[in-house]
DNA sequence: GCAAAGATTTGCT
DNA sequence: GCAAATCTTTGCC
């Protein structure tokens, strides 16, 4: 890094995710997720993300109907929706669909094309503030896992997506579609499209079917960027 | 008001 | 393979 960065990329188009909810998550895979500018952003492509669409989608947050947390799910599409996890992760959304029909694209992983140190140094804040809490987790324990983490392992996972970006509720209810934005989705000229595979949706054990099983999970086949998906069994359970 | 569970990640046994 | 960490949101009394 260091030298000068021609930039042929653009703003991603919003008209892309008003269509329906499918054709915009294979569409968002290989665009990419910017945060910052110049030679000093982070940028990675995304390849994974999965859909939550509609009110009767009964793994999604809008099946309770608008609530404060997920009011921006009903708005405009190219909207960012972020939230916490388990108390202590984040997750980023994309909203789709025209507004006032409830719908988004969870972001579960990114492969780092441009400032990985950015990213790198952006989990280690983030393990440094919550994991080295853990019991027995030491700062200088962490510190060096961080380090020695591979560049295919920042992203992989929507909570490392969000530490990696440093993206929190700070960043709820941005325009991931408007160039000015710190945080922003782009489309590069010099990228291929990807190979696009589909599978049921990680994390949703809660949800019945036919919630339960469709393949609602877009990801490239293959891609070492992907998440760790933990089998259903291996999953909470509750006490 | 209170209790329960979660669109996850990590470390230890 | 199993359970902890952590806190907001939602649902129910």
């Amino acid at each position: 890094m260091g030298e000068p960065r021609l930039s042929l990329s653009c703003s991603f188009p919003r008209q892309l995710l008003s269509a329906d909810t499918e054709a915009a998550a294979r569409s968002l895979i290989g665009a990419r997720l910017a945060r910052g500018r110049g030679a000093e952003a982070a940028i990675g492509r995304i390849v994974e993300v999965e859909a939550y669409a509609g009110l009767d989608d009964l793994a999604s947050h809008a099946r309770f109907g608008r609530t404060g947390r997920n009011a921006v799910m009903f708005g405009p599409p190219g909207v960012a929706y972020v939230y916490l996890v388990y108390g202590m992760h984040h997750c980023l959304n994309v909203v789709t669909e025209p507004e006032g029909r409830a719908a988004a694209l969870l972001i579960r992983a990114v492969e780092p094309v441009q400032g990985e140190d950015r990213m790198r140094a952006a989990r280690l804040r983030w393990t440094r503030v919550r994991a080295s809490r853990y019991a027995g987790t030491s700062d200088e324990a962490a510190s060096l896992r961080i380090e020695g983490l591979p560049p295919n392992r920042l992203a992989s996972g929507p909570g490392l997506v969000c530490a990696a970006f440093s993206i929190g509720r700070h960043d709820d209810g941005s325009d991931l579609c408007e160039p000015a934005s710190d945080l922003r989705l782009e489309i590069a000229a010099e990228d291929e499209p990807l190979p696009v595979a589909t599978g049921p949706r990680v994390g949703i054990d809660y949800a019945p079917e036919p919630w339960l099983s469709c393949p609602w999970r877009f990801f490239v086949p293959g891609n070492a960027s992907l998440s760790v998906v933990v089998p259903p069994a291996r999953r909470r359970v509750a006490s």
